[in-house]
DNA sequence: CTGTTAGCGCTTTCAC
DNA sequence: GTGAAAGCGCTAACAG
């Protein structure tokens, strides 16, 4: 009873009656079709349980029903959001979702594209780790549409994602309007050198264009031993802004340690939502940059597609 | 420049001037052939960037290179943790991984399942809401291995993950030789009808085993509204013992409202191991799970897989 | 050691 | 409206 073979086309034929051609047509409503002969034919495929072999269909017919995903790593609970509308998006558009971690390798992000390149997906959406825009470019090129989301991929590469520079300086601006006398911007991912990281780079940017403006006193924490060893004066008010919640997460501990401390997030994710109703914080929809990325993948039209953020104004800023 | 034809295995035969045959020798070094013509061969086929069809591969030789996954939501931590290990170990096998979130539901579950067959998966891991264990057995029968994960599916599909029973045991059992006098059971989940709970169900077994050995008082949170209105005496010590994070997480506040109260969680996920470092709770390796799951899908031995857990004294019990 | 050939299961002309 | 036949790109069995 085991390995019992699949159900094929030529199965259903022989069993009605009629050619491979026709049964093609009743599956997928296509051309003319005596409407008996159809309503047959579909009727013995779901009494046989007949599933169409993928493979076969978008080998024959050079229309791929596969999406790829590589992202960076699940742990962050950015991507799992991400990946989340990413799948709804495609699932709802008869595509299947292909997805691979790089864990921050960029070596394993190309083996990932190469697996998905090699499965003919209809496209590939990627947080890439690596600065080499034009390994992108040439995939492209070759005919697989990418989309770049979270880190930008150079002008050439159709990003989805937030105005991450105008966000950061949005928070920064809200934590000055607040009269806090010093701000610690906590990104010790700045320090790494070599990968692709766009997004807290403009991040980044937009926190100094804000602090240049005002005059306030800030301090870059842009290594983890700096993290590790903050010590946040008592003198005066100080507030954490972190560029990533991950880094929140981490902060929590500092800030509950010291009174007259404020904290902001920037991600808004769900473990904080829940844990720390009260952050003050960056949010925007995660799962809409998942969903957007697809469209843009399957309909093309190779502009940006920007989503809105909105800061929370709670109680910890 | 755009959607440049693919590069075949017949163009490498026309370049090299061999045939398709000696081609695919020398791509996948199989049988005997010249070290220099293989040589030539992979150097063009590197030249060309040269990419295989996996669809063409996998139709012609009957061997899938794709695992199907179906879990329920990516907002509980546990998934991505799982997901990972599963993602790892396939890579490493030479696997790709066709993910899917079924969002509770039984239908949407059995799509993506659906949807994975059609893509003649070598096997599928699954956490399934359904209770319909049928299903599965059908499926297997038909040649698809299954394996269940974190999620009991009967006695025939095999399992991978911990000793729920035993382990949430043992957390009770822990609670209680600290000398409280009273323990809050917290898992909503329990109200839930016609969906598979099965671990759900057996920690509530262990729990009920570990409490009534010891006379001691306890009460079940099994709504949500219950949970939402849940006020703790403090006239005596009480704990609250939670049958996953998603409600430690919930439960977080109401811990810290009170003094003199106890708190335990159940998986030891990311966001409260860094948040919550002092929580006592109940640990496992849920990669290991997903790595596991992968193994007993590809190497078949029917058999179930437990992982271990272990007691995490933290400073909340 | 290498070439030839016949498929895998489906789609897609092109006739009838 | 339907059938026949030629592929999609690769693998595998069989000659040579």
């Amino acid at each position: 009873m085991n390995s019992t073979k699949r159900v094929t086309v030529k199965d259903l034929a022989r069993l009605c009656g009629v050619s491979t051609g026709t049964i093609d047509r009743a599956l997928n409503n296509r051309g003319r079709i005596d409407p008996e002969t159809k309503a047959k034919i579909l009727e013995t495929a779901d009494r046989c349980g007949f599933v169409k072999n993928q493979y076969a269909r978008a080998l024959s017919s050079g229309r791929p029903n596969l999406i790829g995903v590589v992202i960076l790593n699940l742990k962050n609970e950015y991507f799992p959001a991400v990946l989340t509308g990413i799948d709804a998006e495609a699932h709802k558009r008869g595509y299947s979702t292909l997805f691979s971690a790089s864990g921050y390798s960029a070596d394993e992000e190309r083996d990932c594209i190469r697996r998905m390149l090699s499965m003919n997906v209809a496209g590939i959406i990627v947080c890439s780790v690596q600065n080499d825009v034009s390994y992108y470019e040439q995939i492209r090129d070759a005919g697989t549409p990418v989309v770049a989301v979270s880190n930008l991929l150079g002008e050439q590469i159709p990003y989805v994602g937030i105005d991450d520079r105008s966000a950061m300086r949005d928070a920064a601006a809200h934590i000055l309007s607040r009269g806090y006398e010093k701000i610690y911007y906590v990104a010790p991912v700045l320090s790494k050198k070599g990968q692709n990281i766009a997004a807290q780079a403009l991040r980044y940017e937009g926190f100094l264009t804000a602090m240049e403006q005002s005059g306030v006193e800030y301090e870059v924490i842009d290594t983890n031993d700096k993290l590790q060893s903050l010590t946040i004066p008592s003198n005066k008010r100080c507030a954490l802004l972190c560029s990533s919640d991950v880094y929140t997460q981490r902060c929590i501990a500092k800030y509950r340690g010291c009174d007259n401390v404020g904290l902001m997030g920037f991600d808004n994710v769900e473990s904080l939502r829940v844990l720390f109703p009260d952050l003050t914080t960056v949010a925007y929809d995660m799962g809409l940059i998942g969903e957007e990325a697809v469209s843009l993948l399957l309909d093309g039209g190779g502009s940006d597609k920007i989503v809105p953020y909105r800061i929370i104004e709670g109680k910890t800023i």
